[in-house]
Order: structure tokens, then sequence, then C-alpha cells
DNA sequence: CGTTACACCTGTATAGGTGTAACGGTGCTATACT
């Protein structure tokens, strides 16, 4: 089997060696296995299903979390020169989502979000079909957004075990030991699965960790900063406005061509930004967790988080969009004696208390209309047959455990010790290689410019990398960019 | 927690101060309308 894999390869992606992981995922699969495969960003995760396809032929369904990834991964497949894949989403009419139903048997892969995949008609066609392998991408996503944002991810165990799949991949970058658990049980794989993972570790991002007093004192420090890091970078905020606000300070005080990205951008926006950004029209993006995934830029210099996320799996996320290409890169936190209310303010929104919950199952169309976020995640629990007690243990159980894990987030924001091995053994990991001076920062002076001297990023402001990054115009951009930022 | 929106008050300056409440992130799909 081995030579056949290897024949493949070549044949079809050109390579002649697998990276770490991938063949012993691929294997899995191939001999009708559950797998759940953790591997860094960048690994090459879709070539896991993409190969073990060709061999064993039939339909591979892969559920993604985005229509965007499903579009990129049609446009990847493509230029390798397969047409045998199509995406299934709301961008097409209903005519067209009949006819590739009906057309099903002529595709190797079909890309599906999980609230279509859902759908009786889908998995009526799919069950006549016969679903050879099923890939969740992404698959953190059915514990990070199942519960209380996107309660389609939690179906994904009855619609799995609805298609019969001759093996299940799940696929993601980051998961705790408790995430892990979670996915596996709420795909109802646990006893069957698996666990292909490597090191979370990315050896190359210098953790740093700085304290300030206020808002203020993180302007203060972006404006010191900023202009001494080398580009191109994004910064992380905890709201749209901030993340506006600042992308106009930066791009009309710094002359930094920058850009402000999040999820009330109209997509054709979105898609814009992030073509300039690959393309270097851009420098730094200032964003709210909107942007991220699907972002393959291999050259991102540095993240910053303005304001830090609330759990280690998001944090981990984010930082790791720096440096794919392996160079030295970093990743600085802003946090401030305010940051913490504001954390515990977010984990609360849009979850529903257990008044609202009552009020809903006793009176439902209360709410019908009223576009309210929480109403519309109760309608899709009822829908799904959960009662008013399930619902509320659910969602009181995720308040909780989100709450535990921001403040062992906390005490990893708030810490002396090697960041990096306080991470790592959130993950299940250990150091790879002894703490030193590319590591982590451990303390709380205010001479952050002198660690970027330290692992070799700091930048001249006079004969700086900004300058020649732009090809010597650096002043018009912002007139190019004027509409964005308005 | 920090910011913002807005009702209310004062008492004629139809504006400015004050108190209070609400907000702050992530996306799929279906449906009704232009």
């Amino acid at each position: 089997m081995n030579t056949q894999i290897k024949t493949v390869l070549k044949a079809k992606f050109g390579y002649d060696h697998f990276r770490p992981g991938q063949l012993q995922i691929i294997q899995g699969v191939l001999a009708r296995q559950n797998v759940l495969g953790i591997l860094p960003t960048g690994s090459g995760k879709s070539l896991c299903y993409q190969l073990p396809t060709y061999i064993q032929g039939g339909l591979t369904v892969v559920v993604s979390p985005l229509i965007s990834l499903m579009q990129d991964q049609v446009i990847q497949l493509n230029l390798q020169g397969e047409k045998r894949v199509i995406s299934l989403n709301s961008t097409l009419n209903m005519v067209e989502q009949q006819a590739i139903l009906s057309n099903l048997s002529q595709y190797l892969f079909l890309l599906i979000a999980p609230e279509t995949l859902g759908r009786r008609d889908v998995l009526a066609r799919l069950q006549q079909i016969g679903v050879q392998l099923l890939v969740i991408d992404e698959a953190h996503c059915i514990s990070q957004w199942g519960v209380d944002f996107r309660p389609s991810y939690l179906q994904l165990g009855a619609i799995r075990a609805k298609l019969r799949p001759k093996s299940t991949l799940m696929l993601t970058a980051t998961a705790t030991q408790r995430v892990q658990q979670d996915i596996l049980e709420k795909l109802g794989v646990s006893a069957t699965t698996q666990k292909v993972s490597f090191s979370v570790d990315r050896a190359n991002i210098f953790l740093d960790v700085i304290q300030c007093a206020d808002d203020q004192a993180k302007i203060d420090q972006l404006k010191v900063l900023l202009p001494h890091l080398q580009l191109p970078g994004i910064i992380y905020f905890a709201s749209r406005q901030k993340a506006q606000a600042m992308a106009q300070l930066i791009q009309q005080e710094l002359g930094i061509p920058t850009a402000y990205y999040h999820g009330a951008l109209a997509s054709k926006d979105r898609y814009l930004i992030q073509q300039r950004f690959m393309t270097h029209q851009l420098q730094v993006i200032c964003a709210t967790n909107a942007f991220g995934m699907g972002i393959n830029k291999k050259d991102i210099r540095f993240v910053i988080h303005y304001h830090l996320p609330t759990n280690f799996e998001s944090y981990l996320q984010e930082i790791g969009r720096a440096g794919r290409d392996g160079q030295q890169s970093i990743a600085i936190g802003f946090n401030s004696p305010a940051d913490y209310q504001r954390q515990l303010a977010l984990l609360h929104m849009g979850l529903p208390d257990a008044t609202m919950i009552k009020l809903f199952y006793q009176q439902p169309n209360k709410f019908a209309n009223t576009g309210d976020a929480a109403f519309e995640l109760l309608q899709a629990y009822q829908q799904n047959g959960f009662d008013q007690g399930q619902v509320q243990e659910l969602l009181q159980h995720k308040l909780v455990e989100k709450q535990q894990e921001l403040t062992a987030f906390n005490q990893f924001i708030q810490s002396q010790a090697c960041r990096r091995q306080l991470l790592l053994a959130h993950f299940g990991d250990e150091l790879t290689r002894p703490h030193d001076e590319k590591c982590c920062y451990q303390g709380f002076d205010q001479q952050p410019l002198m660690r970027l001297k330290q692992i070799g990023l700091y930048v001249d402001q006079q004969s700086g990398s900004n300058q020649t990054a732009l090809g010597g115009q650096p002043r018009k951009w912002p007139q190019i960019l004027r509409h964005i930022l308005e």
C-alpha cells in the first residue's frame, strides 16, 4: 500500500516526501479508521484527505466553516487539475443546488457547511450515493462554536450516524485535551478514533506580553513599537470600532498602509483587503477575530493583541498566523487591568440566560423577528428537539467552561515564568528546546524595544524596511486606500 | 471596565450638562423585498 501512496503523492501532488504526520493520517484513513489529526498550521492538512480520496475513490465530504474556505479549496484543487470538486452553499440558487445534488455521483469532493449538510434533502441524497470519507476541517469549531454560536456543529454527530462514512477525519491546528475530548464526544467517535498529533509549538515566534496601565498606554506603546517592527503584521482587537479607529491612527500618524477588517464589512471589501494584504499593498491589518481562518500569508512578522482573546485556542490560532515562512517573528500581547471585565463581558454575549430560556419555551413567538442572536440560537435548539432543561444545562455548562478557560488564560497572561512552557503545557505538549532569549520574555518591565533588538527584529527608523518594502513610494498608498478607511 | 447613545433637565442660550442603560465577536441559511 505504501508504494501506491508514494506513487499518488508524486503523480498528483508532485512531492517525493511527506511532511510529519501526513503519512500516518493517510494510512489511518485508508485502513477505515477514524482519525483526529492535530498538525500545526501550514503543514499540509488538505493533502491528508485529498490523497486517500484518489486511492479509495468514492465521495469525500468536507465540512468547512466558511464559504470563503470552501471556495479556496475548490480553487486549489482546480489548480491541481482536479475538476471533480464542488461546493454546495447559499451563493448558488436553488436550481444550481438541485443540479449539483442530481449529479453528485460525478464528484470526488463535496465542500459544505454543517448547516447545509444537515438539510433533509442533502442528507437523503448523500445516503443514496454513499459517503466514503467524512472530513471535518477546522474541527475545533465543533467545540469552539458548537454550543453558543453555530448549533449546527452540534448536529454533526447525528449527521455522521446517518451518513455512515467508511472513515471520519477531523483536522485542526489547535486543540487542548479538553477540546479534543469534546470533538470526539460530540461526533460520537471517542472509542474508535486514532489520534495523530504533533507539537503545536511555533519555535520561531517570540512570545511577549506588555502590561499597560490603561488604553492610552496601549496607544502610546503601539506608536513606539510599530516604527521599529518588521512588517507586515496583524493587530487584533476585541471590538470593531477600536479596530477601525486604530487603523486610521496608524495610517495617519505613522504613515503605514493600514486597513481595518471585521465581520460587518461587505464580503467584497473583505476580499479586497485580503488581496491587498497578500500583495504587500497593505502592511498592517487592524482586525477583530473575523480575520484569520484561511489567511495563508507566509511572511507575517508580527501579531499584536491590542486586546488579548479569552482562551488559549484563540491565542494560539491568532499568533500562529505569524512566521509561517519559518523566519523569526513576534507575538506581542497588550494587557491592562481593565481588560478582564471586557473579556468576561464577551463570554456572556449572545448567550441567553435562564430567564430568557424559560420565557422562550413558554412563548417562543414573543421573540420572533427581533433579529436577536440568542433567540436564533434557542430556535435552532428547539427545532433540533432540545427541551428547556437540556438547553439550560448545555449553556450553563458552556459558560462555566468558558470562565474556567478565561481564568487559566489570565494566569498565563499575568505569569512571569516561561510563557511558551505554560502555553504548550495547556495543549499537552512539552518544550522541544530549553528556554532561551528567542523563546519568550519573562517579566514586566517597559522596554519592549530592547527585546526586538535581542531577537534581531529591531528596525532602525531611518533605514528601516518600511520604505524598502514599499518600493520607495510609501506616500502613494494612503490615497488608494481612502475608500477602505472611510 | 470604558465608551457611547439618549432621555431628561434647566430654563430660555432651542444648547450644554447629567444620569442611566446598553454595548462590546465569530457565520451559516432562508426569506422577503427591491
